[in-house]
DNA sequence: CGCATGTTTCGACACGCGTCGAAGCATTGG
DNA sequence: CCAATGCTTCGACGCGTGTCGAAACATGCG
């Protein structure tokens, strides 16, 4: 009785297996155009339009129109979360002696959660990080950015003073739903994580949301947070 | 591709509000009946029954038969902390100038989210705790219980050395979604609710989830931890 | 044993929604 | 201006599923 139906409302936009895959092809933040997502479902254009249309109006995506493209992309990062937070309900930590696939292994390993750095590498990087002393774990699922922090972030280019936070802060805490640990998200890893593609440490994936770490990465992961390769395997 | 079906299935079981209904009548971790779950969601006992079989089937609840009454409760936190999580997408905290009823708005001062305690109050007392340095807040989602922080507690009629953390640890952060911050669970969380439940600090309203907090419980709240009933209002 | 209560199963109905073919708009390019 | 491309709207089909009535099953009480 005092219950909004809001829950059931959203719960039936995630409920039907070709949006899953629309949302779950954006779950990198990154905005594609209904063709694609459409392809990416295995559904027609006019399945994929109206799909659409129905998340759209459900609040779960925004849009933007360029020329005679319609960019779709989630509406933020709580969409994200959800998704991430259905994902690890499933099979209930189903012993999984399964192969489990190269792609999964490589999403497993590393990954863009919306628009910031996931997966094993990392949660590497955010554990780091706090072990350096750079951040520390705040309430409200923040992270703290200590003066020691700040200074080594400018010595890596970014200059953190110029990092203008949101209503939710500058760092915050992702939960990441493969390995259940938290990793930094916010705007600092959002920053963070477009530094290491510019310094060409990590790259995208062409297919998936995957990322790939060069050797360049590795070798600035080690001397700068002491994250080795071989740990991580 | 990629994407595991789980997803949508699971979202597909709480796509109804019938099931919306049972499940929130579930979300303070005690189980209930199939007639009053029936009851609750507004539904016959035929159809209530599918329902429940349904979630049953997906994982999301567990059942206990006893006499001829069938108890269902959830599966575990891991669902509330999905439905709570949903509950947090509805329309992106919209203008509420509406009225909110005196219902909500008791339970948005205080209830049991699945077996501990939550909204204001719940948030308040783990403000507190952090602030007297009984907690502090660590990484994994997790509180970390200090040394003061157990000589507390032990004055307060609780041996946390004999409560056993689970794999997740001795107290673990949860988050609120009418508040939007952090309260403590786990089983710290728990003894610790049970225990106010048990010196009559705090009442269970007999229809709803909500909580209520007794002249006593408001004294021991400001004598402990410094938390003023005016300031919560 | 018979009756009442709580719960599940069976069957039937109807509504909703995902799907795609065909047509309609909008934009770009010759 | 016409053709091509990208996307959306319209219409129709079919399956799935939520709903309830009736009946079966299970348990507890005289």
């Amino acid at each position: 009785m005092t219950t909004q139906p809001n829950i059931a409302a959203v719960a039936f936009l995630i409920a039907d297996p070709a949006r899953v895959a629309m949302l779950s092809a954006l779950l990198d933040g990154r905005a594609r155009p209904a063709g694609e997502l459409a392809y990416s479902a295995g559904v027609t254009a006019q399945t994929a339009s109206s799909h659409l249309g129905k998340l759209l109006a459900g609040g779960l995506l925004a849009v933007e129109t360029e020329g005679r493209h319609r960019y779709y992309r989630l509406a933020g990062p709580h969409v994200a979360l959800v998704l991430e937070t259905l994902a690890s309900i499933g099979p209930a930590e189903s012993v999984r002696r399964k192969p489990l696939t190269r792609d999964a292994q490589k999403l497993r390993f590393a990954r863009c959660c919306y628009d910031h750095l996931a997966g094993r590498v990392g949660i590497a990087v955010t554990h780091g990080l706090l072990e350096k002393g750079f951040l520390i774990a705040a309430e409200r699922k923040r992270f703290e950015l200590t003066a020691a922090g700040a200074e080594w972030f400018d010595r890596m280019g970014m200059s953190t003073a110029s990092i203008k936070p949101t209503r939710y802060g500058l760092a915050r805490q992702c939960l990441d739903w493969t390995e259940r640990q938290h990793h930094l998200a916010g705007p600092l890893g959002v920053h963070l994580t477009n530094l290491l593609f510019a310094e060409g440490c990590i790259r995208r994936s062409p297919s998936s949301r995957a990322v790939d770490v060069t050797p360049k990465g590795w070798k600035v992961l080690r001397e700068h947070l002491g994250i080795h390769e071989q740990a991580l395997l």
